[in-house]
RNA sequence: GGGGAGGUACCCGAGUGGCCAAAGGGGACAGGCUGUAAACCUGUUGCGUAAGCUUCGAAGGUUCGAACCCUUCCCUCCCCA
């Protein structure tokens, strides 16, 4: 195996295309004749606040295209990202503001350095330079595209033919992200498979304005932990980089088997055969451990397996709990012994978002106390002063209530 | 500029004067089964202890009573120019 070979062997692992084929060779060829690396580029919209695993998969490709020597350019789509990208969505996104942008690309820099090598990653904002463009420019860039084209694009295709709105402003963005390429003289973009039409984009304006065009690599979506729709925090199922270790791990378990090794595949270098030989259960249990590893450290992430036995495995109530809750006098019914309404007390502990949610679980029966379920929505409970009692609502949510007047 | 159709709960969508806190589906949550799986079955899904209160694009009006009728405004789509 030519090194060269051996780099498109990892670079090739994992991606859905790479359009043209034979020219990310002919790049790699290139770039060791003059030894001059090539510069990726993977552009991020700053429009979640934080960064979630489906990012990752983008990390990691950008991370093998470092391995093999090559200089990164992790660009902030934070001009952009006021615009919103139409892509794969049904409908226009809200724009947002500077300050929402600034703070979400903040949360990217901090975040992306768990994966890429920070000394051989140049992160940079495309308000640099399109926030100089006038409008003279941007009327130009966009004289060079037509609507019927715009239109070929499967979700704007949908959106017009179901009668919802599209926004002109939502054209220009592919046009922009395009742009960006120019500007940068970016020799690979990487993308998801939802970016294809931005990134080849990229290419017909980069030959536009005299340049060589970039090759384009499409990397899957990664499936959201419902194991359906992409991971987005639109949809609510994220596993956000910043969660809590045992939230972290927690999330990564219920997953589904077919999904573990969905993950498995694209968020870890583990061979998926071995994976599974062993049972599905403790593979995901590798799998979560690995992952919460990578982000909060090993120390952390042991202690989440652990804690994640002793609530699911075991049992037994965690260390802690999601809530701890003091009770004083001024909580109580204090006829003779103290007590408090048991709707009262969920409400306390802020594991439910309203009384009538709390009388529906109590109902319900999934509210366990001391062991017990009470399932009569008016019950009081009587309080021991400085007892510790033990809250379980739903399967995975724990609080400790004391009282003391 | 002219004509037409619309905006209903997290989402889709029924409802065109009282029986509507609003059908149905999806999602979500909970219970059962499990491996906290997934799939499946069942239940719940505005707020309030309750009386009741607030909700159907917004603001007014008609009416004993409005998601539903009228007025103005905002937004979207289609056809014609």
């Amino acid at each position: 195996m030519t090194p060269i070979d051996q780099q498109l062997s990892l670079l090739n692992r994992g991606t859905i295309e790479v359009i043209p084929k034979e020219a990310l060779r002919q790049k790699l060829e290139w770039s060791q004749q003059h030894a001059c690396p090539l510069k990726i580029k993977a552009g991020f919209d700053p429009t979640a606040p934080d960064l979630h695993l489906g990012h990752t998969v983008l990390l990691h490709k950008l991370k093998h295209f470092q391995d093999c020597g090559h200089d990164i350019i992790f660009l902030i789509g934070d001009f952009t990202g006021m615009i919103g990208d139409p892509s794969g969505v049904s409908e226009t996104r809200k724009p947002m503001t500077k300050d929402q942008v600034t703070d979400n690309a903040m949360a990217y820099e901090r975040q992306i350095f768990k994966i890429l090598d920070p000394d051989r990653t140049t992160v940079d904002y495309n308000s640099r330079w399109m926030k100089l463009m006038t409008a003279e420019k941007v009327i130009e860039l966009a004289a060079r595209h037509t609507v019927a084209r715009m239109l070929e694009r499967d979700d704007f295709e949908k959106r017009y033919a179901e009668g919802k709105p599209i926004s002109i402003h939502e054209f220009l963005y592919p046009l922009i992200q395009g742009y960006d390429s120019v500007v940068l003289d970016a020799d690979v973009e990487l993308g998801g498979t939802d970016q294809k039409f931005n990134l080849l984009m990229g290419r017909e304006l980069q030959r536009d304005y005299g340049k060589p065009p970039q090759v384009v690599m499409t990397m899957p979506l990664l499936e959201g932990i419902d194991g359906v729709r992409k991971m987005s925090k639109s949809f609510g199922n994220v596993v956000a980089l910043d969660d809590s270790p045992t939230e972290m791990f927690g999330k990564l378990m219920s997953v589904s088997d077919e999904l573990m090794l969905r993950y498995y595949e694209l968020l870890s270098d583990r061979d998926i055969e071995n994976v599974q030989s062993v049972h599905p259960m403790e593979a995901k249990k590798d799998l979560a451990h690995e992952i919460t590893a990578r982000y909060h450290g090993a120390e952390n992430a042991k202690h989440a397996r652990e804690e994640f036995q002793k609530r699911f495995g075991q049992k037994e109530f965690p260390d802690q709990p999601d809530a701890s809750v003091q009770l004083s006098a001024s909580d109580v019914d204090l006829p003779d012994n103290p007590s408090i309404w048991i709707i009262a007390l969920l409400e306390k502990t802020g594991l439910v978002s309203s009384r009538n949610e709390a009388r529906r679980l109590v109902q319900q029966g999934s509210v366990e106390l001391d062991g017990q379920r009470p399932t009569d929505p008016h019950a009081k409970i009587e309080l021991s002063e400085g007892k510790l009692y033990k809250i379980r609502v739903g399967k995975r949510k724990f609080a400790t209530v004391t009282y003391s007047p």
